[in-house]
DNA sequence: GTAATTCTACGAAATATTTCGTTGAAACAT
DNA sequence: ATGTTTCAACGAAATATTTCGTAGAATTAC
């Protein structure tokens, strides 16, 4: 039996950690530790080496590739931030909406955490969408 | 300096595990351990004392409430399901979509499909939010 | 009343996540 | 060429989460 990953399958949900590096990743393409580093560290307080690490973990599980041909490795995402954030949605959606996305949407809405701007651009979308009067 | 938990500040968000005992809390109300068990282990392998130390350590952590007049402890949430998913729904926002609401709703809108009555439920949730026409 | 059952408390193992120090190799600057 | 800087690898500590066995008290069944 291969002890190798298998990376046929989609990784576990990222971790926090895992999260913010992606996001690093999708803003900016293509990263090396240090870029990743600079961006994570401007945030919050943590050291060079912990990004490396977790780079490193998650080239183990297959959330990122690393290319090795220069010294100083390039990282990238293996799966693009919509499909991911997908997941992320349905994930949430199952664990705390009973599995549904739309009562998970109205929770969104309805605690009026989206801004002025930004529900009258859902509004403008949901009449584009053809849902009808 | 106490060691008491400062239950006046709003507990990290619940882990998975927590999330799932909640959810049985929501649904039935107040329970006792052997309740929430008997709801969890239908869906998926555990023990008895594993269901016990979590609620254990969600009073220390002051998610739930636990009432011990009688020998068998009863439980309760101490935030409502609505409260809660509000705060799951903007720290996924915050995480993966930039702390864009309006981000995180066309994904979750994106792969759903809702009914004519789900639609006309977002627009009137959007029509008190304020979105403005 | 004694045995079986039910329950909480406690401790701890197993696993997962986050963190970073140290080491040695590679690249760079002088 | 020698010293400094940059880098990946490795190991391991610190913390968080999940899991459950065991012990002893309370209750129930006989």
């Amino acid at each position: 039996m291969s002890l190798m990953n298998d990376s046929s399958r989609r990784p576990a949900k990222p971790t926090d950690g895992e999260l913010a590096i992606l996001a690093v990743l999708w803003q900016r393409g293509p990263s090396t530790v240090r870029q990743i580093f600079e961006v994570l560290s401007a945030e919050r307080d943590l050291g060079y080496t912990t990004v490396l690490k977790m780079l490193q973990i998650m080239t183990d599980k297959g959330l990122v590739t690393r290319d090795e041909s220069e010294r100083t490795h390039v990282y990238t995402e293996r799966f693009s931030e919509s499909d991911t954030q997908s997941h992320l949605v349905k994930d949430l959606a199952d664990r705390a909406f009973g599995g549904s996305a739309l009562k998970l949407v109205m929770s969104a809405l309805a605690s009026k955490r989206a801004s002025r701007k930004e529900l009258a651009e859902i509004r403008r979308l949901l009449d584009e969408a053809g849902g009808g009067k």
